[in-house]
RNA sequence: GGACGGCUAGCUCAGCUGGUUAGAGCACUCGGUUUACACCCGAGAGGUCGACGGUUCGAGUCCGUCGCCGUCCACCA
C-alpha cells in the first residue's frame, strides 16, 4: 500500500495519465459492430489559436460526454481538428507583410501562401497540444486540417456538385465589401456598431423650378458624386407636383431625376432620399426599379475615384465627406448638420466599416433549407436549450443567398477554370471539376477563394473520408454518422451549425430534392446540439484582449489543476445563460479534488484494501444483518446521487451534475458517514462491514466524477484498487440507478427507507446539541453533558446511537431524564435535548432565544390551521396535500407545546 | 422596430408539471491543534422571490401590463 500525501498535488498526477491513455490507445474511436456508437466532431479551432476561457468550456463538455459515453460501454469517437480560418490567417500575414513594407502582390499568390502555411505549421497544433493539458480525450490520430488535401478535394467536390445540381451562379450584385482586405463579405461576417455620426442636411435646386430647393439628409455627403436620382414616397403630397422634375447634383453638376419610390420613408427628415445605386443596398435596389445608372465613385479601397470630381480622386472616404461638406457650405447648399445615432456595418475580422458595392461574385443558393427547417422542427435534431431553435427557424424563414467567394488567397481555390481569352462572362468558357481540364495550358483557374465556412459547413463527414472514403473509413462512416452531439456557442448558429445541417441533408445520399423522414434522419449530421454560454467576466464584460480580463487558461490548470479548473468551469455554468467567470470560482474544484483526495486517504489509512475489482467482490462484503440506519442512509443518498447525475446527463444541465456529486460526496459522505464511521472503525466486528461500504460509495462516486475529473479519479480507482493495474477505470463502466440497484438487491441489499429517513432525525438532533453548545461558547469541550427528553420508542432509538451522538456532538455523556429544567433546551422531531450547564444558565438569553424559536413555529402552526380551516381548500385540495397540511400541523403544535413547556420551565 | 433570455440572500445561481417554515456554493460573523483534509471542521446571521394587477382554496412557480439588464435579427438615408 502507497502511502497517500497530504495534499493533493494535480501536477504529480495529471500529465502521468494523460500519457498513459494516450499511448495505451484508449481515445481511439473503434467500431465495434453490435455496440452503440457515440460521436462527436470538435468545432475545430482556428489553426493558429491559442486556448481561450471558451475553448475550455467547449472542450469540458465534449470530453464530459465523450468520457460518460465510454463509461456507458459505448464506443466513442471524438474527431478533433484545426480550421484554416481563410481570412483571420489572411489578414494576419498580410499584416506582417506590412511590417515588412510589401503588399501580397509584390510577393505573389505562390509566395504569399508558403508564408501562410509555414505560419499555420509553425503556430498550428499550439491549441490542440493546450487541449491535451485540459484533459480532451480525443482520437488524435485522426485530427484533420481543413487545407489538407483530402479536406480539399470535399470542399471542391461540394462546388462542383452544388454547381451541377445549379444551386451556384455568377452574378453581379451588391456585397459587402471590406475594403481593408478587399474582399466580400457574406451577411453574417458583418457586425452592426452604433456610431456617433452627423447627419447632414443640404438642399438641390429643383431644375425646372430654379430658385426652389429640395432638402436632402445624408450621413454620407461623400456619395452625392454617385447619385443618380432622389427619390420620395408615391403618395408624399409635398412633393407630388415635383416628381417627374429633377434637381441640380452640385458637383459634378448634372440633372438627375426626383422619382417616387415606396421603399422611401415620409417620416425621416424631410422625406426626401438621395439615391446612389453604387453605394448603397437600398439605392441599389431602387436603382432597379427605376432603370438608373449606378455610378460607382469609390474605389475597392474605399478611396475616391475619377468620377467623383478632380478635387476628390484618391481621397480617402472620411476625407472626402469632410471636403464634401466644406464644398456644399460654399456653395450655399448646406442646411446644416447635427449629431446622430446610427448603425455602420463593420467588416468583423478587419473591423473597418464595410463598403456595400456592385461587384461580380460567386452566390449559392442554399440547398435543403426547408429540410433542415423540418429537421429542427420534427425533433431529429434537438437544440439545447430549446429555445435556439427559433432563433434557427427564423433565419431560415428569412435566408438569403450566399456570397462565398473571397478576394482571398489563403484559402481553398474556387473549382472553375476560364478558357483563356475568352468571355468569362459566359458560362460556355467554363470549366469546373475537382480535378481541373485535360489541357490546363487553354484555361486560367478562377483568383478567388472559398468563404471559409464555405469549407467548415461539411465538417461533420468530410473529416470521415467523405466524399471518397476508403473501405475502413466507409465503415466507420456508416458506424459513426451521423454524430450524436455538437457542442457550441450560440454565436455561430448560422455562420455553422445551420449550413452544416442543409450541407449534410445535401450531400449524405443521393441527390435528391425531397426527403423522406427515414432519409432525413440517416442524413443530419448531429442529434443534439449544445449551446453553451458565453464566457464573460464577473462585471458581466465580455472577454476581450484589450480589457484584459481573459485569463490564460494554462495559468489556471497551473494554479487549480486541470480537474479542478474542469470541475469549477462547469459548476459555475447555468444552463444556457452566459457565464461570469472568476478566478475565485475555481477554488471549489480544486477544493473537490483535495477532499476527494483525503477522503481516499482517510480510507487508506483506516485499514487494510481488499479485493475490490468488482462490485461483486465488494458487496459479498457486506452483510444486511450488519446494516444499521446510516448505512441504509448512505445506500439511500448514493442511489438518489446516481439518479440525479443520470438525469442531469440526459438534460445536458452540468451544474447540476457538479451540485449533486459536490453535494453528496461532501456533505453526507464525508460531513456524515466518513464522522460516523470513526467510531464503527473502533470495532473490528463493524469495522469490515463499514469499509466495504465506504469502498463501495467511494468507487460509484469516482465513476461518476470521472468524466469531470479524469485524472485524479483515474488515479484515485488504481490506489483502491477499483481496478487491475493493466486497466483504466474506462473499460469498468458506470452503473445506471436500475443496474446498481439491481446488483444491491442481488447481493442482498435492501434499502430501509424509514430507517434511512431517521438518520435524518438523529442529524438534527447532533446539529442541534452543537448549537447548543456553540451558543454558550463550548465549542471546544468534548466533556459537555447532554440531557434528553423523548417518548419511550425514540429513547431507545436514540440511546443505540450513544456513541456515535457523543463523538459527533463532542459530549462526554448523553443521558435520558423524565424532566429537565435549568438547562438550555432544544425541540427536534424526536426529542428535546439539553445541554447540562449546571448553575451557569443564563435564563435571560434562553428565553430569548426560545421565544424566537416559539415565534416561528407559531406562524407554522397558523399558516396549517389557516389551511385547514378553509373549507375550500378541504373541498379543493388533492387529498395527499391536505393528509400533508394535518400532519405538519400535528408536527408543529408539539414542537410548539414543548418549547412553551421548555419557557414555562425558564419561568417565563 | 421584431424575437428571445434574465431580474430569488452581499455575489453567482437552484427551485421540475402551482401545494409543508424558499435552497446551495462563495463571501460574511462566531468558535475550533476532535487520530483524512485549514484547499479543513462546527455553529450562525442574511432573501418575501424586479413593480403592479389578475386567475386560484393556495403563486417565486400560471396570465396580463410595465420597468431595468443582456443577446440575436432587421435597419430610415
Amino acid at each position: 500500500m502507497k502511502e497517500i500525501a497530504k495534499a493533493y498535488d494535480p501536477k504529480l498526477v495529471e500529465p502521468r495519465w494523460y500519457k498513459r491513455w494516450e499511448d495505451s490507445g484508449a481515445f481511439r474511436g473503434e467500431r465495434r459492430e453490435g455496440c452503440a456508437a457515440f460521436s462527436i466532431v470538435i468545432p475545430p479551432p482556428n489553426v493558429t489559436g491559442v486556448l481561450t476561457m471558451g475553448h475550455v468550456l467547449n472542450n469540458t463538455i465534449q470530453d464530459i460526454l465523450a468520457r460518460r459515453a465510454r463509461l456507458q460501454g459505448k464506443r466513442v469517437l471524438w474527431l478533433p481538428g484545426t480550421d484554416h480560418a481563410s481570412i483571420a490567417t489572411h489578414s494576419v500575414i498580410e499584416r506582417e507583410l506590412r511590417k515588412e513594407g510589401v503588399t501580397r502582390w509584390d510577393l505573389g499568390r505562390e509566395q504569399f501562401i508558403r508564408r501562410a502555411w509555414d505560419w499555420s505549421d509553425h503556430h498550428g497544433g499550439i491549441i490542440l497540444r493546450q487541449l491535451r493539458g485540459l484533459g480532451c480525450s480525443c482520437d488524435w490520430e485522426r485530427t484533420v486540417f481543413t487545407m489538407n488535401e483530402a479536406y480539399a478535394r470535399a470542399v471542391s467536390t461540394a462546388f462542383v456538385k452544388l454547381y451541377e445540381r445549379g444551386y451556384i451562379y455568377r452574378g453581379k450584385y451588391m456585397v459587402n465589401w471590406c475594403p481593408a482586405t478587399l474582399t466580400a463579405l457574406s451577411n453574417e461576417e458583418v457586425i452592426m456598431k452604433p456610431q456617433h455620426s452627423l447627419l447632414f442636411k443640404m438642399r438641390y435646386e429643383i431644375v425646372e423650378l430654379p430658385g426652389q430647393f429640395m432638402e436632402i439628409s445624408t450621413t454620407r455627403p461623400e456619395t452625392l458624386m454617385g447619385d443618380t436620382a432622389v427619390a420620395v414616397h408615391p403618395h408624399d403630397v409635398r412633393y407630388r407636383s415635383v416628381v417627374g422634375k429633377h434637381v441640380w447634383r452640385p458637383f459634378p453638376r448634372a440633372q438627375i431625376p426626383i422619382i417616387a419610390d415606396e421603399a422611401v420613408d415620409r417620416e425621416f427628415a424631410t422625406g426626401v432620399l438621395k439615391v446612389t445605386p453604387a453605394h448603397d443596398a437600398l439605392d441599389f435596389e431602387i436603382g432597379q426599379r427605376h432603370g438608373l445608372p449606378a455610378l460607382e465613385v469609390i474605389n475597392p479601397d474605399a478611396t475616391m475615384n475619377e468620377l467623383a470630381g478632380k478635387d476628390f480622386v484618391g481621397l480617402d472616404r472620411d476625407e472626402a465627406r469632410k471636403l464634401a461638406t466644406r464644398k456644399l457650405d460654399e456653395l450655399g447648399l448646406l442646411v446644416g448638420q447635427e449629431p446622430y445615432q446610427n448603425n455602420v456595418g463593420y467588416s468583423e475580422r478587419a473591423d473597418v466599416p464595410i463598403e456595400s458595392r456592385i461587384s461580380e461574385q460567386w452566390w449559392m443558393r442554399y440547398p435543403k433549407v426547408e429540410e433542415a427547417k423540418r429537421a429542427v422542427r420534427d425533433g431529429l435534431i434537438r437544440f439545447w436549450p430549446q429555445r435556439w431553435a427559433k432563433n434557427y427557424l427564423h433565419w431560415l424563414d428569412n435566408i438569403q443567398d450566399w456570397c462565398i467567394s473571397r478576394q482571398l488567397w489563403w484559402g481553398h481555390r474556387i473549382p472553375i477554370w476560364y478558357r483563356k481569352g475568352c468571355d468569362r462572362a459566359l458560362s460556355q468558357n467554363w470549366h469546373v471539376s475537382v480535378d481541373g481540364p485535360k489541357d490546363p495550358e487553354n484555361w486560367e483557374q478562377d483568383e478567388d477563394v472559398l468563404d471559409t465556412w464555405a469549407s467548415s459547413w461539411l465538417w461533420p463527414f468530410a473529416t470521415m473520408g467523405w466524399p471518397s472514403p476508403n473501405e475502413k473509413e466507409a465503415r466507420d462512416l456508416a458506424y459513426f454518422y451521423p454524430t450524436t452531439d455538437l457542442v457550441t456557442g450560440p454565436d455561430i448558429i448560422f455562420f455553422w451549425v445551420a449550413r452544416m445541417i442543409m450541407a449534410g441533408l445535401e450531400f449524405m445520399g443521393e441527390a435528391k430534392e425531397l426527403l423522406s423522414d427515414d432519409e432525413l434522419a440517416d442524413r443530419i449530421p448531429f442529434r443534439n446540439v449544445y449551446f453553451t454560454g458565453m464566457i464573460r467576466d464577473v462585471q458581466g464584460r465580455k472577454m476581450s484582449k484589450s480589457l484584459g480580463n481573459s485569463p490564460d487558461p494554462l495559468d489556471l490548470i497551473d494554479k487549480f489543476g486541470a480537474d479542478g479548473l474542469r470541475f469549477g468551469i462547469m459548476s459555475v455554468a447555468p444552463k444556457g445563460q452566459d457565464i461570469l467567470f472568476s478566478e475565485e470560482r475555481m477554488q471549489g474544484g480544486r477544493n473537490i479534488c483535495n477532499k476527494l483526495w483525503n477522503a481516499c486517504r482517510f480510507r487508506q489509512l483506516s485499514g487494510a484494501l481488499h479485493d475490490n475489482t468488482s462490485l461483486a467482490r465488494m458487496t459479498a462484503r457486506i452483510q444486511m444483518s450488519w446494516f444499521d440506519e446510516y448505512d441504509h442512509w448512505i445506500i439511500w443518498r448514493l442511489v438518489e446521487t446516481v439518479k440525479q447525475v443520470e438525469s442531469a446527463f440526459e438534460k445536458y444541465e452540468f451544474n447540476q451534475l457538479t451540485q449533486a456529486l459536490y453535494g453528496f460526496f461532501w456533505s453526507d459522505f464525508c460531513d456524515w458517514y466518513l464522522e460516523v464511521s470513526k467510531v464503527k472503525l473502533e470495532h473490528p466486528e463493524t469495522s469490515a462491514h463499514c469499509l466495504a461500504i465506504q469502498d463501495l460509495v467511494l468507487r460509484q462516486v469516482l465513476l461518476m466524477l470521472h468524466p469531470i475529473a479524469p485524472h485524479i479519479t483515474e488515479e484515485l480507482f488504481h490506489r483502491l484498487g477499483f481496478v487491475d493495474e493493466e486497466s483504466l477505470l474506462q473499460d469498468c463502466g458506470v452503473e445506471s440507478p436500475d443496474q446498481l440497484l439491481d446488483l444491491l438487491s442481488g447481493a442482498g441489499i435492501e434499502i430501509d427507507q424509514p430507517a434511512a429517513e431517521q438518520v435524518e432525525c438523529l442529524k438534527e438532533f447532533v446539529s442541534r446539541a452543537r448549537a447548543l453548545k456553540s451558543q454558550y461558547n463550548l465549542s471546544n469541550r468534548r466533556d459537555v453533558t447532554l440531557f434528553f427528553t423523548a417518548d419511550e420508542e425514540n429513547t431507545v432509538f436514540i440511546e443505540s446511537h450513544t456513541v456515535v451522538i457523543k463523538r459527533l456532538v463532542g459530549a462526554s455523556a448523553l443521558e435520558v431524564r423524565a424532566d429537565v429544567s435549568d438547562a438550555p433546551g432544544a425541540v427536534t422531531a424526536i426529542a428535546t435535548v439539553y445541554l447540562d450547564l449546571a448553575s451557569t444558565l443564563d435564563l435571560e438569553v434562553e428565553r430569548e432565544r426560545l421565544g424566537k424559536e416559539l415565534f416561528r413555529i407559531k406562524r407554522a402552526v397558523a399558516a396549517a390551521k389557516g389551511r385547514l380551516g378553509n373549507e375550500e381548500f378541504l373541498k379543493k385540495a388533492p387529498a395527499k396535500i391536505v393528509a400533508g397540511a394535518r400532519q405538519q400541523l400535528l408536527a408543529s403544535e408539539a414542537k410548539k407545546d414543548e418549547i412553551e413547556r421548555l419557557l414555562a420551565g425558564l419561568g417565563g
